[in-house]
DNA sequence: CGATTAACTTAAAACGTTTTAAGTTATAAC
DNA sequence: GTTATAACTTAAAACGTTTTAAGTTAATCG
């Protein structure tokens, strides 16, 4: 910022008659844990010194406070594409909160790619971020120890790294599709088959173990079948996905994921296989998309403001309280019912 | 950042024998402008010291650096709200290239309202943010006008506010609109009237502009009707907007947001008017939920990379020549083909 | 060989805040 | 009227960098 002339404590104190440092203490005069003061300051005094400061328009300089104090109220936030409507509301919703428990949000998207995902978390420590949000790609996991190992607070958000210890807001996945498969196999289908992402994170492969270990329960184990498409152009790869079932067999589908979900219903539409007659299906997150299709459509909703909440919540917390041990919370996912999963016949 | 101990410049210093200001010569010597390095250092020297600061993970302490040198590397984006998918692209597209410029970006979202705006201008800029690339709301422009008297570069995106001397990045909505006029009225419908949003920002004024004109310049002037819904839940709204309407008389809608496109066409399926039988209509950008609609709906398509591209380095440029005037960029929209323009009968 | 210059290096101040430890009052208690 | 206590205030150091002006070499030239 190229200032004409910033306003400093010092000017402020001049003004008033009185130190620089007591004007710091009246400007950050806020209520303590003991729900004391945290300085004793006359409140005349006080009050005359924010006067001076609101009429010049004071605004502190982050960057020597934080190069002070060590702190820089600032959290990351690392996710895998902002312009993905899951993340967007996630973001939106963490944006809010911080900026109401006065901390600003830098983003970052990953792409997947653990290269971006390094240079991200490079760049938010050199910005000095108090904590970070991550939301973990493949093969991150170092990436996210050597953070971890520099006393840095972390939240892993959506999918998770067992071997680490380290905060984490996941979904339980595994009931999520638990779920989906005895809806659909209650509506009458029966070989229900999974378009998964080729992708090894957590979260994708317990939605897999649920879909395989529901199907197991159900006795249907000989048609468990996942299909994994690689992340990148969905639209396109779920058309070559989609040519190589049989459709004369397969009569349902669960995607694993938001984007899997919409390609995955307009490539079925482009084929021209009717939900719910031809094929059923469930989704993974709702979807504007889905609100003007004929057929009302099944999914599995993901509680985005808990999501949200629940990581900001957490990761202010580890700021605060370093040394308290990580923890792991499991949020359940709501099935939302639709036409997708009735075999109407 | 709870650092256990940062590596700073005076550690790299005495590990390699030299002074501090050494390694930070070493460590920023770019080329300048005049195509040469800006520091004399030793090519020796450097890159042992180099290899330390590598061999100790060294990041540099931003702050310390932005308070020196008055200069943060971070731009403030401030939206209407990120969850909103024309921000949110704009905003990822943003943040890569900032990214690749080596700039951070900070978001944050006005919900549309002033208040909320000058909470975020007022926090960006003690984060000490070099430059801002704002989206107007409505009564924004003296806030804007205080920002722009204390030297700090701006442009507007998407919306103008025609009083004031700032760079710009707008689309042209005039136009867009009466393309959309020509195409329904080209397409067999009469009676086009305009759902809005009742918000005094220029571009939706614009929009309307250009909706009248186009009308008058047809000799449709005495069917001309705007209607508008106030901001906010946009469902509700819409139905009662469209209760208003006499579907008898009037056969075609455009849409002047993409917020107000989506939530009408929906509105008008549950109205259970068929596209484009028994109406018209021109959406403002596309939507995923269009994709999947029987009907393909026609729509103005914004230039989003460009809105990011050009918002970008022209806010760059302003931080590296405030001297420069301010300039206005028009860009140009791209009417989308689609049966919703076109009568059949 | 002394002088000039170029190449490299450094000391030290500055950026604007926070925070500690040490004051200075004024008030209350004996 | 001490003295102890509380209430308020301040001086000064520190945070990690950048940058200016000054310093030191080493090389070149006449």
């Amino acid at each position: 910022m190229i200032n004409k002339k910033q306003v400093t404590i010092k000017d402020i104190a001049r003004e008033a008659g009185v130190s620089p440092a007591l004007v710091s203490f009246a400007l950050n005069n806020t209520i303590g844990e003991n729900g004391q003061k945290r300085y004793k300051v006359n409140d005349e005094t006080a009050s005359r010194i924010l006067a001076i400061a609101e009429k010049y328009h004071y605004t502190q300089n982050q960057a020597a406070r934080s190069l002070r104090s060590r702190r820089s109220r600032a959290i990351g936030v690392i996710l895998s594409d902002i312009s993905n409507s899951f993340f967007s509301s996630i973001a939106r919703q963490i944006e809010d909160e911080a900026f109401s428990a006065n901390y600003t949000v830098l983003f970052g998207s990953t792409d997947e790619k653990p290269e971006k995902m390094e240079r991200l978390i490079r760049t938010f420590l050199s910005k000095g971020v108090d904590g970070l949000i991550i939301v973990p790609c493949e093969q991150c996991e170092p990436i996210i120890a050597s953070v971890l190992e520099r006393g840095v607070p972390v939240v892993l958000l959506d999918r998770d790294i067992e071997s680490l210890p380290v905060n984490r807001v996941v979904l339980d996945n595994e009931s999520a599709c638990r779920q989906a498969v005895q809806r659909l196999v209650e509506g009458g289908y029966r070989r229900v088959e999974m378009i998964s992402y080729d992708m090894a994170v957590s979260n994708i492969a317990h939605r897999e173990a649920g879909y395989r270990a529901e199907m197991a329960e159900l006795g249907l184990e000989e048609v468990v079948k996942v299909h994994r498409v690689s992340y990148g152009d969905v639209d396109n790869a779920m058309d070559g996905c989609l040519s190589n079932i049989n459709f004369e067999e397969t009569d349902a589908l669960i995607f694993a994921t938001n984007t899997l979900s919409v390609a995955g219903v307009k490539a079925l539409h482009r084929k021209g296989l009717a939900l719910p007659r031809k094929i059923g299906m469930v989704a993974f997150d709702g979807s504007e998309a889905f609100d003007l299709y004929p057929t009302s459509i099944a999914y599995i909703q993901q509680p985005v403001g808990q999501f949200a909440h629940e990581a900001l919540l957490r990761v202010i917390r580890c700021i605060n309280h370093p040394s308290e041990p990580a923890a792991t919370l499991v949020l359940a996912p709501n099935f939302v019912d639709g036409d997708s999963v009735r075999r109407e016949e």
